[in-house]
RNA sequence: GGAGAGGUGCCGGAGCCAGGUCGAACGGGCCUCCCUGCUAAGGAGGUGUGGGGGCAACCUCACCGUGGGUUCGAAUCCCACCCUCUCCGCCA
């Protein structure tokens, strides 16, 4: 969530960031007039209470000194200060209840050089590579799902009467891929990242931390009955990791790995990409995240950047990569670039990382924070996190892309090793 | 799931069923200074987080698992919940 203070002091700059979203200015109005109240009642409370402090001080005295019949008039004075007190801090506590759902629901502020737009058509393509148009032969043209049923390698038919639509199952050398591309993904990052295997279902708190909650609580799967949630991404208890604690700057920047299935409900897009490997209910995917100190951030955020795209190039994947404009940012972002890998097959560009930096929107809602080196206190620290590899789209634009004459398919080298050597599938 | 024990500051560990100046003894760690060929040992002081106010020194409130309650006053009493550990049961 946003700094209070910042809403306090600065409240013109914030709206103009909300106004760039496309996000309505006027709860701004609201908080500011909600802390303004806080601030006042939870003021004139302390005063009470320090008070009532006093006064309970004198009254132990007088009652060790056995001066018992001096003291009931102090106490009945305190008893009506405490009266008022109560009043006061139910109120406060309304208030600050009300005031934190309220920032809850306000979306970080773009990055100052995020371009500006309404919405997906207006984000930036900053490159397109290894991509020639008129390099694809009629073989490539078949779409992932086919090629799947053909080869045996992609059951969509009985995922879906198992589990329902939008989900699948691979297959022999299709689920091998699927495990070669997330190994690929933790090899290739091992050398930084710390490899982590977290549980898949958290609690709320969890996923307010990273903005998943509660805002956008019809996109993730519930447990009921034990009140936990299925992680959308592992961002979600990566985030959590060093929830509430305080670092020190001299261990940043922290670097984590993750290999987690994810579930998605995609209650926002009925009827859309319900075909094959487009969208799906859940699916694998190797996550990169960083703490970092807002000086860091930028190379941190260029990092990820240039792992999540040197693994697309390496596999030999055509792919292009977009700066999200303000309208288009997810809620907790200021910044985020977009690969999006080219499937012949579909003949579509597929989004399969959002490299994000999230300055301390994300860090402040979990309570993560950092002692400065130099000077005293506490900061913020800030997160960046993107997609190693998320397999589905990736497993459909490699499919469609290296499809042979003979309907088989090429395995790009860099996989072979871990797919016990085999240089085709089919 | 059943039975027992327990959750206190960076750590250990008092205080809690004698409720009052306890943000919390004591020890360790860490930081500064002194002493000292170096180091070790020794000596003095310091060492939490968050909110609000003040240019600042500083003042004030909250925090002893969480949330309620009792009380003039609660780390200390009462209630509920959560978590951890040990044993038993069950189980991949």
């Amino acid at each position: 969530m946003l700094d209070v203070r910042l809403i306090r002091s600065d409240p013109d700059a914030v709206r103009a960031g909300l106004a760039r979203r496309g996000e309505d200015p006027a709860s701004v109005d609201e908080v500011a007039e909600v802390d303004t109240e806080v601030r006042a009642l939870s003021a004139k409370r302390d005063a009470l209470r320090a008070e009532i402090r006093v006064i309970s001080n004198q009254v132990g005295t007088l009652f060790r000194e056995q001066r018992k019949d001096e003291a009931a008039e102090l106490q009945d004075q305190s008893r009506l200060l405490g009266t008022e007190e109560k009043a006061l801090d139910v109120r406060a506590d309304q208030l600050a209840e009300q005031l934190r759902r309220l920032l809850l629901h306000i979306p970080n502020l773009p990055a100052e050089d995020c371009p500006d737009g309404d919405g997906e058509d207006d984000n930036v393509v900053v490159r397109v590579e290894q991509y020639d148009p008129t390099s694809y032969a009629e073989h490539q043209r078949v779409e992932h799902w086919e090629i799947g049923a053909e080869l045996g390698i992609l059951d969509v038919e009985r995922a879906v009467r198992m589990s329902g639509s939008m989900f699948v199952m691979y297959r022999g050398a299709g689920a091998q891929l699927v495990r070669a591309l997330c190994q690929l993904a933790l090899d290739r990052n091992a050398d930084l990242y710390e490899e982590i295997r977290p549980p898949t279902l958290v609690r709320t708190d969890t996923m307010v931390a990273t903005g998943h909650l509660p805002k956008f609580d019809e996109e993730a799967y519930r447990i009921e009955r034990d009140d936990l949630w299925a992680i959308p991404t592992a961002e979600v208890p990566l985030t959590s990791i060093n929830r509430d604690e305080i670092l020190a700057e001299a261990d940043l920047p922290v670097r984590f790995c993750a290999h987690t299935s994810c579930f998605r409900r995609e209650a926002g897009s009925a009827g859309k990409d319900t075909r094959g490997l487009l969208r799906v209910h859940e699916f694998d995917k190797v996550e990169l995240l960083a703490y970092c100190t807002p000086a860091q951030a930028p190379d941190l955020h260029a990092e990820v950047m240039a792992r999540a795209e040197g693994t697309i190039r390496d596999l030999g994947l055509a792919y292009r990569v977009l700066d999200l404009c303000a309208g288009d940012l997810g809620g907790s972002a200021a910044r985020t670039y977009d690969i999006e890998v080219y499937a012949p097959g579909v003949d579509r560009w597929l989004e399969v990382s959002s490299v994000s930096w999230f300055s301390d929107y994300q860090a402040r809602r979990a309570g993560i924070r950092y002692k400065p080196e130099s000077g005293k206190g506490t900061e913020i620290l800030h997160t960046v996190n993107g997609s190693a590899l998320a397999v589905p789209r990736v497993w459909a634009a490699l499919v469609e892309t290296y499809r042979q004459p003979d309907g088989t398919i090429e395995v790009p080298e860099l996989l072979q090793p871990y797919l016990r050597g085999a240089t085709t599938i089919g």
